[in-house]
DNA sequence: TCTATGATTCGATATATATAGAAATATCGA
DNA sequence: TCGATATTTCTATATATATCGAATCATAGA
């Protein structure tokens, strides 16, 4: 992951409404959850979700896909091994052997990502 | 590490200037560096940068010490190893083994944190 | 105490982000 | 085609963040 990216997912999560979307999105699996059943469990009006979903999306850290007339968000796992590479690369000092690694959501959402991502 | 915390950490490392600033830093070791030599380095305007500054301490990310007239800024690496914590926790699904673990560099840099930090 | 240096705080301004109602778009089922 | 549902886009507004010159504060040395 370069610096931009690393920025937009940062920015992207730094928010609460957004984390914890995320978060819910993570426990949901591959399969993710309609923007309205989303906007129901957060308490946040459709606009203003869509917004924060947006934004998510944007960064690369949710993936859209339509079902009838819903349409459903899902973590991007990838996307925050990613960052967690990046951020493990870049606060561990120079030589360190730190271990990220998101391996087993990694896997499970998309075992080709992980080559991208370090 | 906390939602409002990690929330903070994020907010913080998601800005160029900041973002570069910590990397800087975290190469820098526990010594750290002065603001002077930070803003020459980084090419920024003393205000400005004593503003980003601000913002990483107040997240955590950094700490301040005097040194005569200099003030010099470290990374916070209990921090950043709790913010890691933090998000691999809450990315790779419930009962994933995720190892995030800064330990290199936190035992590196101050081997007392690593219990408040978690 | 006076002056120079290092750094912050103040103040003003520009820009970005967050919120949410209203209108528009897409899809389904009858 | 029509109406109902799901969701977005539009629009306006409030709030937060970024930038940086000028003024202020803190420390060291003469």
């Amino acid at each position: 992951m370069e610096e931009p990216q690393a920025i937009a997912a940062l920015g992207a999560l730094a928010q609460e409404t957004r984390l914890q979307l995320f978060r819910m999105l993570v426990t949901c699996g591959p399969d993710g959850m309609s923007a309205g059943n989303i906007a129901e469990r957060l308490a946040v009006p459709p606009s203003s979700l869509s917004f924060h979903l947006q934004q998510l999306t944007h960064a690369g850290l949710v993936t859209q896909r339509r079902l009838g007339r819903n349409l459903f968000y899902a973590a991007e796992y990838g996307a925050m091994n990613g960052l967690l590479a990046y951020l493990t690369e870049n606060c561990c000092g120079q030589g360190a052997s730190c271990a990220p690694s998101c391996s087993p959501a990694d896997a499970l959402a998309r075992p080709s990502t992980k080559t991208t991502a370090a």
